[in-house]
DNA sequence: AAATATGGAGTGAACATTCATTCCGTTTTG
DNA sequence: CAAAACGGAATGAATGTTCACTCCATATTT
């Protein structure tokens, strides 16, 4: 096995169990088994649990980005718009359960509170597509004038809810069924 | 201290601790430490860890419901109906910090998956009365006709998420504030 | 004084991490 | 070109720590 190879199996196991039993179901000795690797090897890779944890949160969202870009056009309507971002993060959490439960873990754990207000704060890069259509929206008299924090609320609010209980499998949702939901989350932020 | 205060003392102990530093963070001596009590005692009150979390979830859950109900009018029109629960609700959450934060590291764990799959099946008294509220409301034509679950997801998200956030100091949420956001939930969901 | 409740040291299991050793592809030497 | 030496990647047993839970000597209640 090729030196990179490695490294992805890891990430690609640790990815899998911790999606499936939380950060604590998923001992490094277990992430080793799964990645065909001895326990040390991981550790070759990545200082620690920590390190390994926060990595595999960063690649999860590098894949995300394009995939919801691809076919944004910032010339449209500002409804279409959000239409296209909601649905095709909708989509991508349902088609790739494992990350999806991956980042929900991490958002409610301590980690994902640093990162959050780091975001907040501005010291990250990343949602700023939402961010500037949200600001747009606002000034432009489309959507309600709330604060940003409430219109990320009542868009993602809703929207990772609705992926958990599709992928629990509480409900099943299929593309009409995602466009009349967007379209609610819609609604919700619309004057 | 009298029996049934030690118990208490646990009780709020571990709310406390798990609140703020998750079931990992909460080791068993250290809920006692702070309950003024000996390891072992919590062993007289509580079969284990997992019974202890529980019951504690089971507790706030009865604590939350009276203050809901407080005011709540089954003859009044379906929107006000709404917005009296969603009001409550977000209110009780943002006076009781704690109390959130539990209920939300409880809902993100495998107890929470457990619960909510009871839940949803309906072997479980609780959020009868969203329950029938949204039905009445989709049969009545006032709300979209969208699968529970969903109605749910468009009620439930965004009062979570914007409560997490006032309470991490993401947000200051005051009354306007609160009644208005209520008011673009129901936007989503309304007809 | 018997019965019951309590406290906290003790126990063993589980875990993240380390490190002496093995393994293997490459380079140097004869 | 074969053989020997080298270096760093990989390994997994060993380590030290943390934790849930137990047990029994002591304290409290009846």
């Amino acid at each position: 096995m090729a030196k990179s190879d490695k490294r992805d199996e890891i990430v690609r196991a640790a990815l899998e169990l911790i999606a499936e039993h939380g950060f604590h179901g998923a001992p490094m000795a277990m992430i080793a088994d799964r990645a065909g690797v001895g326990a040390g090897t991981i550790y070759r890779y990545f200082e620690n649990k920590d390190v390994l944890i926060n990595e595999l949160y960063r690649e999860i969202e590098e894949r995300i980005y394009p995939v919801i870009l691809d076919g944004y056009a910032p010339e449209k309507p500002i409804r279409e718009r959000f239409l296209h971002l909601g649905t095709a993060l909708l989509r991508y959490f349902i088609e790739n359960p494992l990350e999806f439960r991956y980042v929900e873990q991490f958002h409610n754990s301590p980690y994902g509170v640093v990162f959050r207000r780091d975001k907040l704060l501005g010291k990250r890069e990343g949602c700023d597509v939402y961010r500037e259509l949200f600001e747009e929206g606002v000034s432009r008299q489309v959507m309600k004038d709330l604060p940003l924090v409430v219109l990320f609320a009542l868009s993602f609010g809703p929207l990772l809810t609705v992926a958990r209980d599709h992928i629990l499998g509480f409900v099943a949702l299929d593309p009409p069924l995602i466009a009349r939901t967007i379209e609610a989350c819609w609604d919700g932020i619309r004057r």
